[in-house]
DNA sequence: ACCGGGGTGTTACCTGGGGTAACATCGTCG
DNA sequence: CGACGATGTTACCCCAGGTAACACCCCGGT
């Protein structure tokens, strides 16, 4: 039979083992867990990345075409800007297993600038820097604005929403209002608080642990 | 003597071949460039991790505490905002390999969430949090906004950072300026561009609202 | 009926990295 | 001197990624 098939009975099964322990599953966990050796993995995908990369994008799937869909919402900018945010925080909080492939940089990655959003996230950072470009008149500088923006969004939400999934400090509309709040100038808008300047020295305020 | 002198030897080894091979480089080849052998390394660091720890704790001592200064900066918020961007950019700048350390997040990993920031990243958010609490006044949310906000931000420069690093599309003002618009609300605040809806929807809105 | 190819699977092995045990040495301080 | 705390070593263990060589099974072509 085509390989097809059984490619998606091992994907299957590397998926139960990554939701079990994580994306540093072995290869022999993964193998054992199809019922099989570890030299079929390694026919099937290449190599260890091979493997993950197409859990990854099967995974992913999913959410980058669901933020893509709330980036193209016929709404008030305001309001689409918040269904997306929740659209992907809805997405991680559904399927955490998902988020943590969503981040896995590249398993094993040699190292170097370009990694610090994922493959998969980098996906989402271009649809943004899309949406920017086809739907926001930011003159001249469009190009370089769409493209820094993609990239800084992407990465405020994806660390906004690690510290949100591991702390739950609040409710995800809260969380989508304080992204948005901060998309939409609030931090610029804000008065400014009296006092609580630095007395004079370079000294510590509260509790700066030099580590 | 004191194990200090020889722990910061080691540590100038280690960071040689670190800056030669990148953050993967092993144990021996470590210890290969210290002239000595793998049991010492572990003596004196425990184990890899906390060698590594110990390296970026090194290289990112300075750049904490200038972005740290530059958050104290006695400037109108704004200029402090493009100062405490300029002063990260310029550090990532200045020492990729620095860099390279401050984003790799744990090495070797056990997964989850809430390592999508490395430590000395979420040292960076502590400190903005602070200063947002300290410097703002954003009324009863302050402690939710200051904390998601300090994330947010970290994230976003640290993403947009990475590109600029590798693809190097603008100077380093230019890009301060575009992460301080988008912080700003620039993105909130310019026009709709008149049409561009995707062509390939399924069927089009009479009158989207505004897209 | 035979054979070959593409699929399935296996055992056994190599490489190399993290980490440790056991042992030997040197210098200093009581 | 002896003990301690540092230096260092060789040799080993464990395990993960990855590969070689071999075996089976089915199906279609000649």
């Amino acid at each position: 039979m085509s390989r097809e098939p059984r490619r998606e009975q091992l994907l299957n099964a590397a998926d139960r083992v990554v939701q079990r322990e994580g994306p540093s599953a072995s290869m022999n966990a993964i193998a054992a867990e199809a019922g099989i050796t570890k030299p079929i993995l390694y026919r099937h995908f290449g190599d260890r990345n091979g493997l993950i990369r197409a859990l990854t994008e099967r995974h992913t799937g999913g959410l980058l075409a669901a933020v893509r869909a709330a980036l193209a919402e016929p709404l008030e900018r305001r309001d689409r800007v918040e269904h997306v945010l929740d659209t992907y925080l809805a997405g991680i909080e559904a399927r955490p297993q998902v988020y943590r492939l969503l981040t896995h940089p590249e398993p094993g990655d040699p190292s170097g600038a370009g990694n610090a959003l994922a493959p998969a996230l980098r996906q989402i950072a271009e649809e943004i820097t899309r949406a920017v470009q086809n739907q926001v008149d930011l003159g001249a500088d469009r190009d370089l604005l769409a493209e820094a923006w993609g990239r800084g969004i992407t990465g405020m939400v994806l660390a906004a929403g690690d510290w949100w999934l591991e702390t739950r400090p609040c409710s995800r509309t809260r969380m989508v209002q304080a992204l948005a709040d901060l998309l939409w100038g609030r931090l610029a808008a804000a008065a400014d608080l009296p006092t609580a300047v630095l007395p004079a020295a370079p000294a510590e305020p509260a509790a700066p642990d030099t580590d």
